[in-house]
DNA sequence: GCTTTAAAAAGTAACAT
DNA sequence: ATGTTACTTTACAAAGC
């Protein structure tokens, strides 16, 4: 039927940098709107942004986490937003701080259903993990692109652990050609 | 001299105490599970192996013990399910999983996954239904299972859905509750894996 | 190791209706 | 009996316990 890989979609991605200043995340709760944050529960400043949406964990040490959105530039957009809302509480941003992604998050669809029983057994010497009474997903750490995959028996699967978006597709071709290799695409 | 001697009876003591202490564990578990001597001799082959492995740093005594039982069960083909399991051990039921993937893996177990049919015997027994309906229920389960429908289901409810179905096919009839109660599920899975499998295997 | 954030997959569970 | 919410798994950064 279709590419696989033309069914990827990213749904979540992780990205770390910071404002080279340091910060007071008391006074920072108390001037931003909507700030969550409880420094016995976590270190963090939780910042939602609604558009695009995503999450930013700031943290004392001006060092910045932004989780939720679902493409590199809305990481960047996102980020965008973060930093002048600081400027507007007169902290210092540098100009162009350096965002680096940290994870990609990302859903495909096979197309056909899947025996992860027979995966189970056939990759198992493999780096698989299929324990349905505790996940309903089969577990699938690839070396090549170095992400984590979890097939489902729809012939859904998630991909994480990527930095690129282009290692998930490597990851949807390798995947599929190692299940036809080993006849197991559908069986 | 005589203190570095001491202190190494002493870690030997304590390792020893510990393995002790893991085995009888593993024996009291056992026994509360009502599994064959075999079962715990397995267990105890591969705590030691675990041990050997370094596996045990970081992680408790009774965790990697639990562990080592479960994996045992299902080695011998007597699975007992993590709930069950968690039952008898003062380890919580995620933890012992945990344990369980990361001593598999590291010890190359090739464990394979559970088979439903494992669980028939077993319930059909507590729940006093016949050879005729335990028979049944192993029928529907690889007929079903080779359609497709097992991927991704747990094996106690998948199980326990095949038994109720075969005991109203057979005319033995047990309420979901009473299977559910056997099979520690609940009676919304069974509800679910029951009208899977009569839509695959058609009724009859 | 834990804590928090986000998001998907599919199964199971707890609690409400 | 059905519906809603929530938790299981994967990856990752941050600071601190």
């Amino acid at each position: 039927m279709v590419d696989p890989k033309e069914t990827i979609n990213i749904e979540n991605v992780v990205a770390s940098t910071g404002i080279g200043q340091e910060l007071d995340l008391q006074s920072v709760a108390m001037d931003l709107e909507g700030a969550d944050y409880d420094p016995e529960q976590f270190p963090g400043l939780v910042y939602r942004t609604q558009e695009p949406k995503s999450a930013a964990l700031i943290f004392r040490s001006g060092k910045i986490v932004c989780t939720g959105a679902k493409s590199t530039d809305d990481v960047h957009e996102s980020l965008r937003i973060v930093f002048d809302k600081l400027r507007d509480l007169n902290i210092q941003v540098d100009e162009d701080p350096e965002i680096v992604v940290q994870n990609i998050v990302t859903s495909a669809d096979l197309g056909r259903n899947l025996n992860l029983n027979a995966i189970a057994i056939g990759l198992g010497l493999e780096n698989i993990e299929y324990e349905p009474e505790q996940f309903p997903g089969l577990v699938y750490r690839l070396d090549d692109p170095d992400v984590v995959a979890l097939l489902f028996g729809s012939g859904k699967l998630v991909i994480t652990g990527g930095k690129q978006p282009e290692d998930a597709e490597e990851a949807v071709d390798r995947i599929v050609s190692r299940l036809e290799e080993l006849g197991l695409l559908d069986g | 001299r005589l203190r570095k001697w001491q202190e190494r009876i002493r870690t030997k003591d304590a390792g020893e105490r510990n393995l002790q202490f893991a085995l009888s564990e593993i024996d009291r578990m056992a026994s509360a599970l009502g599994v064959p001597r075999s079962v715990r001799e397995v267990a105890s082959v591969i705590y030691r192996r675990a041990l050997n492995e370094d596996l045990i740093r970081g992680r408790s005594i009774e965790g990697v013990a639990t562990s080592c039982l479960y994996a045992a069960c299902r080695q011998e083909g007597i699975p007992r399910s993590l709930e069950e399991v968690s039952d008898v051990s003062r380890v919580d039921q995620k933890e012992i999983g945990r344990t369980y993937r990361y001593v598999a893996q590291e010890l190359s177990l090739k464990m394979e996954p559970v088979d439903p049919k494992q669980y028939v015997p077993r319930f059909a027994s507590d729940l006093n239904l016949s050879e005729e309906v335990q028979s049944k229920a192993n029928e529907i389960i690889d007929e079903t299972a080779e359609k497709g429908l097992l991927s991704g289901k747990s094996p106690t409810g998948y199980a326990a859905a095949a038994i109720y179905a075969a005991s109203l096919l057979c005319n033995e009839k047990k309420t979901q509750r009473e299977v559910a109660d056997v099979a520690q599920v609940t009676e919304v899975t069974i509800r679910n894996r029951y009208q899977e499998q009569i839509e695959a295997i058609g009724v009859r």
